[in-house]
RNA sequence: UGGGGUGUCGCCAAGUGGUAAGGCACGGGACUUUGACUCCCGCAUUCGCAGGUUCAAAUCCUGCCAUCCCAGCCA
C-alpha cells in the first residue's frame, strides 16, 4: 500500500523545505484539565504526537488551564495517565499555561504600549451588543482610544486587584467591522476572583483562550500547533497575537477535523450530562468512548493507535461508523489475547456413557498460530456446562450446533450426541443428556459440522460477565429530538451473573484478557475489590456469520 | 446583505489534467476441532449540480446548490 501524505504532513514538509522557518517540528498536545479525555481527543493527540514522531521532533503536554472556574488537578493526573497509556512520553517536557501567566501579562503590556490594546469599562452586556451581528458591522467602545497611558494604568490596577470581578476588560484594537467576529476587539483580559488550582489567590485577572494560546505555543517553542476545525477562524488573530507581542518564535496554526463516531457522544457537555443523570456508571463506564471507558472495556492503545492512524486526517466533517473502531479492536486481540472456555449461559450436560469419578485433559493452544503463546489444559468430565444457545430443540436449516439426535463436537474433545432433553416445570430446558464417541478423542472420528464449547462442572470457577452493546441505537443521538434518557439502548449493558469459568483463566496472567472461544474478548474488571464473583467485561464479541433461515 | 470551512461508494479515504487506490460495512464462495481468523470473488461508467476550456477534467475556469463553524469577560 502507498503511503500518501495528508494535508498536514504536505505543509509540514513545506515549511521544513523553507530556509526561513525552522528546520525541526515541535508540537503539543494541550488538554484542558476540566474533564477526562476520549477517543476523539487520542485521534487529535495521535495525530499531533505523531507527526512530531515522523519527523524526528518533539512533542509537549500541556494542561491549558487559563481558566480556575473548571479547573482541577484531579483532571491533570487522569490526563497525564491516559496519555501514558496511549504509549506517549514527553520525557521533561511537561508544561502548565499557569506558568506563563507572568510573561502573558508582560506581553498584554507589549500591545497596550503599542497602541493595540486598551481598557474597556463597559460590562460584559454592553460588549455584547456593541459587537454587531453575523451580518452588520459592530461598533466601537467609547473607551478604544483612550490614552495608552491610561490603559496602562488600569490594566496594572487590574492585575492588583484594584477593580471589581466584570468592572473593566483588555481588549484587542483590531477591527469592529471585520468579518470575522473574532477579530472585533476580542478580549484579552478578565477579572475573576476565583481560586485557580495551581495558582491559588496570585491572580485576579485570567487571559482568554485567544490571547493566552498563541503565547503558550510561542514561550514553548512550538513550530505547529495543530488543533480541530472550529479554530480555523481563529487563525487570524492567533497569528495577529504572535506578530505584535514581539515573541521570538512564531508558531504556525493547522486545522484538521474533529473525529466524529456513531451511535455515541463526544462532547464533555453530553458526557458529563449522561454520568450526572446516572445513566452510566461513571466516567469509566465501559460504554463511554472516554479513555478510561474504553479501557475498562478492554481497548488496547494499539487498537486505538491503528484505528486513529487508519481514519487519516482530513478537513471533512465526519461520522466514522464505530464498527471500524471494534474492527481495529478484533484485529490486536486476535492476534494475542490467550483463548479459554467459559459458558456465559449455561446449562448441564451429562455424558450417559462417561464414568463418573473420572476426568481427562485436553490442551488447546493459547493463541492459534503463534507457537511461542503455548498451551493450556482444560478438564472434560460426565458433568460439563454448555451454552443454552448452542441447543435448539427444534433446529432451522442453518443450525449446526446441538439438537435432539445430532451429533457435535466438544471443543478439543469427544464427539457427542444428543439423546434426551430434560426441563423444569415451566418447560425451560435444565438439561441435556447425550453420548460421547470413546473413539473420537482430542479431533479423531468423523467429521462434523458444529463445535461448540464446554467447561467441566467440577473444575467451573463462577463469574458475571458483562456484556455491552451500543450505548444509543441512533447513529446520531444528537439528530434525535427526545432526551438521552430516551434514546439509551436498554441492552446496552446485559448482565450474566451465573457464567461458568474454566480456572485457567485465573491462574494466567494477561492485562489484555482472554478470547472467550467462540463468544468474544473479554477482561477481568477490577474495580470494584468488594464483590464475591469475579466481574468480566467483554471488550468486543466475535464476528458471528450465523443466520436462521427460515422458509 | 458578513466571515471561514467542507462536498469522491452506506462509513472513512486516496487522487493535484491522462481516463476512479485502499480499508470498514455488505453479498457470494473456499477453508475450519472458534459459524472466529485466513483466503478468493463481487461492490462508484462516476467524483454536490450546471455550463465552459482541453485530444483528454474528480482534478482548470464560471455560476449555482447543499452542509458545518463563528456574535463567551469558555477552551
Amino acid at each position: 500500500m502507498t503511503q500518501s501524505k495528508n494535508f498536514i504532513e504536505i505543509a509540514v514538509e513545506e515549511d521544513l523545505e523553507n530556509p526561513d522557518l525552522p528546520n525541526y517540528v515541535h508540537t503539543r498536545f494541550p488538554p484542558e484539565p476540566n474533564g477526562y479525555l476520549h477517543i476523539g481527543h487520542a485521534k487529535a493527540m495521535i495525530i499531533t504526537y505523531g507527526i512530531a514522531e515522523k519527523y524526528g521532533g518533539k512533542y509537549n503536554l500541556r494542561m491549558d488551564d487559563t481558566n480556575p472556574e473548571k479547573e482541577d488537578v484531579e483532571y491533570v493526573e487522569a490526563i497525564k495517565d491516559d496519555v501514558h497509556w496511549l504509549g506517549f512520553d514527553w520525557e521533561d517536557r511537561f508544561y502548565y499555561a499557569s506558568d506563563f501567566f507572568e510573561d502573558m501579562y508582560n506581553c498584554a503590556h507589549v500591545l497596550i504600549d503599542k497602541g493595540l490594546a486598551y481598557i474597556d469599562e463597559q460590562n460584559a452586556e454592553t460588549i455584547r451588543q456593541q459587537r454587531g451581528a453575523l451580518t452588520s458591522p459592530g461598533t466601537n467602545s467609547p473607551y478604544r482610544d483612550r490614552p495608552i497611558e491610561e490603559s496602562r494604568t488600569l490594566f496594572k490596577e487590574m492585575k492588583e486587584g484594584k477593580h471589581a470581578d466584570g468592572s473593566m476588560v483588555l481588549r484587542a484594537k483590531i477591527d469592529m467591522a471585520s468579518g470575522n467576529m473574532n477579530m472585533r476587539d476580542p478580549v484579552l483580559y478578565r477579572i475573576l476572583r476565583e481560586t485557580h488550582y495551581r495558582t491559588g489567590d496570585d491572580w485576579v485577572i485570567y487571559p482568554m483562550y485567544d490571547f493566552a494560546h498563541p503565547l503558550e505555543d510561542a514561550f514553548e517553542g512550538i513550530t505547529h500547533s495543530l488543533c480541530s476545525i472550529e479554530f480555523e477562524d481563529h487563525r487570524p488573530l492567533y497569528n495577529w497575537v504572535v506578530e505584535h507581542t514581539d515573541v521570538t518564535h512564531i508558531p504556525r496554526q493547522i486545522e484538521f477535523a474533529r473525529l466524529g463516531l456513531s451511535h455515541t457522544v463526544m462532547s464533555k457537555r453530553k458526557l458529563r450530562q449522561l454520568v450526572e443523570n446516572g445513566l452510566v456508571e461513571d466516567w469509566d463506564d465501559p460504554r463511554l468512548p472516554t479513555l478510561r471507558g474504553m479501557r475498562r472495556r478492554g481497548y488496547t492503545p494499539k487498537a486505538i493507535r491503528n484505528f486513529a492512524e487508519r481514519i487519516g486526517v482530513s478537513k471533512v466533517p465526519n461520522t466514522v461508523d464505530y464498527r471500524f473502531l471494534e474492527y481495529c479492536l478484533r484485529e490486536d486481540l486476535n492476534a494475542r489475547a490467550p483463548r479459554a472456555m467459559a459458558v456465559i449461559d449455561p446449562i448441564k450436560l451429562t455424558i450417559r456413557n462417561y464414568p463418573e469419578e473420572t476426568f481427562e485433559v485436553f490442551e488447546m493452544d493459547n493463541v492459534p498460530g503463534d507457537p511461542d503463546s503455548g498451551r493450556h489444559g482444560y478438564s472434560f468430565s460426565k458433568h460439563l456446562y454448555i451454552e443454552r444457545e448452542d441447543f435448539m430443540e427444534t433446529p432451522d436449516k442453518n443450525f449446526h450446533r446441538l439438537s435432539p439426535g445430532e451429533t457435535v463436537r466438544l471443543m478439543g474433545a469427544y464427539l457427542i450426541t444428543c439423546e434426551e432433553v430434560i426441563k423444569n416445570e415451566n418447560g425451560e430446558i435444565e438439561e441435556i443428556i447425550a453420548s460421547y464417541d470413546p473413539d473420537s478423542a482430542g479431533g479423531k472420528g468423523k467429521k462434523v459440522k458444529g463445535t461448540i464449547h464446554f467447561v467441566d462442572q467440577e473444575t467451573a470457577v463462577d463469574a458475571d460477565c458483562y456484556l455491552y452493546d451500543l450505548l444509543f441505537l441512533a447513529e446520531d443521538p444528537d439528530a434525535d429530538e427526545r432526551p438521552y434518557e430516551e434514546q439509551l439502548n436498554p441492552n446496552s449493558r446485559v448482565i450474566m451473573e451465573n457464567a461458568k469459568l474454566e480456572p485457567w483463566i485465573f491462574e494466567h496472567q494477561s492485562p489484555i484478557g482472554f478470547q472467550f472461544v467462540r463468544q468474544g474478548y473479554f477482561v477481568r474488571d477490577e474495580k470494584d475489590q468488594s464483590r464475591k464473583t469475579p466481574r468480566f467485561n467483554r471488550s468486543v464479541s466475535l464476528k458471528d456469520s450465523y443466520r436462521p433461515e427460515f422458509e
